[in-house]
DNA sequence: CGAAACATCGAAAACGTTTTCGATTTCACA
DNA sequence: TGTGAAATCGAAAACGTTTTCGATGTTTCG
């Protein structure tokens, strides 16, 4: 089960391994006749470029890291989706490294990607980063970095984002166009930045349309989860404040809300209008059909391995990179939940 | 920014470059002295071994590839975060290519691996794919390979399933036992192996309770979507068999199923009950309920790498190895839709 | 004291490729 | 026929590691 190499081919052909090598690279130092004789026995062998030795040689391995906090969500496996086809278009493979918001894995998986000479890495920080020595060892190294969705503002690299405030405030709006009055906020964790950037959105949704904001309209999830949907749900309709409208941090919790109200006649979206956020599918599987925020995930995927590609051809040309911010658009996809 | 080689190390310390090495690996032929020198040193440098050197040198690059129809799929994506924490713990890294069930992006993307010279591939075979010649390519040229899911037997491979026909036959089993006289069974397409086994499962259940099979209780999806459930409770509404129990290829479907019902104001589970397949995230936010079998994708992920693994260590000493074939258990998960 | 055993080291080959640079041959043209 | 240019080739170094095998020096022990 030997593998077909150059020198295999060159003594059979009685040429030398330069010459067999230009020839299957198209050099135009090489005749017509051998570079036939040569490409024909390479096809016969089957011969492919062992990469160990390619790499060696080019210092490159076409491959790229790429590092999130989880697979199985949505989001992300959008993203991954658009990384892989788009590096596939290029040449490149994708190792995938999961860091189950680990601080301590992502660390390791870090320097694992930085062993294994990966020739760039793609990268969403777990929870608990942000500016640690591990990321700027990346940079250090220059190593080409783009970093996408959860991003440190503090790290000098390429970033693709979407706009949370932006989306936030345009979900708000949308409720308001809707004609509700007093809109209540579900929000996610007190330290994540989209978290932070959707709340402030539904604020300035607010004070935009001369509505006064009143903080125990606002609810903080302990965990994003169905059940904290539920229980918020639970604790809107005891409470008996006159919402009328609710913009929740994500689909999932939105339709712990939704469940809640179903169960208990609630009307939606007459009595009480609901938005969500990402479009997670089970947003189109509901009843009501939820109406939710669009990130455009395999957008993100792509744009964000353009970024990466672009700074490693720059580097290769020994230039300096210029790190660029690409910011997509996000969309209300207006379905039955809030539709009036 | 020259990275720290060995021969660095060698020459700063006026040793060679062969005495480093193996300090590094800790030979036994090397003095104490010595040995610390060239670790304090190494450390100082942080010096880490060029991989693209040793995989030339040892003919292996501690990574896999990983072939799957589609990443975003809640299956999937669960098998996928198997196959890499394992990896990860045995020092293995996993590229991942996507088929998008395309027989012809399938071929290509085996050929990458294997030139990239992977030390092993995980599969899960496209729609299309059977026993083609890119797959023999894989077994020719040695390369340790396991499949899973959906597998094709005519390959001589380790494999990963689930026992798909019996867990069809249980989920009927239990509608039956609900107290379900007339079960429909909303199946999937044509070809994949998994579809037929669950159709036969479900035949093989109502043989075993003595219920006639009747073929006009079978309806068969042109496509696994949420609105081809949709249509076909319709269709089961208005032709009004008297179906009291409908076992669904998969979860997604079944829900477009419950949604129309719901619309409808049919009572699940006590005029119909429902039972889908795979537990998907939306089973478990849906209202009622869904009732559903759980494929242990997770543990599949764990069990491919387990075997490949296998398959890699075996054939490193130069033996044979022998193919083994891993059934999981799945387990039918009562919730709501079919609870009477 | 001489031989054997042991401890410590290094030269060198090998993995397979890419690329530089010089060598050789061929050919056109003055 | 001689000269320069063009065409064609190959030797050799380099990438950084691993490992075999032999060399040297040191100790032990009969």
């Amino acid at each position: 089960m030997k593998e077909a190499t150059l020198k295999e081919i060159a003594t059979t052909l009685g040429i030398s391994i330069t010459t067999v090598s230009k020839a299957l690279k198209n050099y135009p130092d090489v005749s017509e006749k051998t570079r036939k004789a040569v490409v024909a026995l390479a096809e016969e062998l089957h011969y492919m470029p062992n990469s160990f030795a390619v790499n060696l040689r080019t210092k490159e391995s076409k491959t790229i890291g790429l590092i999130i906090p989880e697979v199985v969500h949505h989001f992300f496996s959008g993203v991954v989706n658009g990384i892989i086809a788009e590096a596939e278009k290029h040449g490149y493979l994708v190792i995938i490294l999961q860091s189950n918001e680990s601080l301590e894995l992502e660390k390791k998986q870090v320097a694992l990607l930085i062993n294994k000479r990966v020739d760039g890495i793609i990268m969403s920080l777990s929870n608990e980063s942000n500016n640690d020595a591990h990321i700027k060892d990346i940079l250090y190294k220059e190593i080409p970095f783009v970093q996408f969705d959860k991003i440190s503002k503090l790290i000098p690299s390429s970033k693709v984002i979407i706009n949370d405030q932006k989306a936030a405030m345009e979900a708000v709006q949308h409720l308001i166009d809707m004609g509700c009055k007093k809109i209540a906020h579900i929000r996610g964790l007190e330290n994540p930045q989209n978290s932070i950037d959707r709340f402030l959105g539904y604020k300035k949704a607010l004070e935009k349309n001369g509505i006064p904001f009143d903080s125990t309209l606002v609810y903080s999830c302990k965990s994003i989860t169905f059940e904290q949907g539920v229980e918020f749900a639970k604790q809107i309709l005891e409470e008996d404040k006159g919402i009328d409208g609710i913009f929740v941090i994500t689909d999932l919790v939105a339709v712990g809300v939704l469940a809640y109200f179903n169960e208990k006649g609630i009307q939606v979206p007459n009595q009480i209008a609901v938005i969500g956020f990402s479009n997670w599918l089970v947003s189109q599987v509901i009843t009501p059909k939820l109406s939710t925020v669009d990130q455009p995930s395999y957008e993100m995927g792509v744009a964000a391995f353009a970024l990466l590609l672009e700074e490693i051809l720059c580097r290769k040309e020994g230039k300096v990179f210029e790190p660029k911010i690409v910011e997509l658009k996000t969309g209300v996809i207006v379905r039955e939940s809030s539709m009036r």
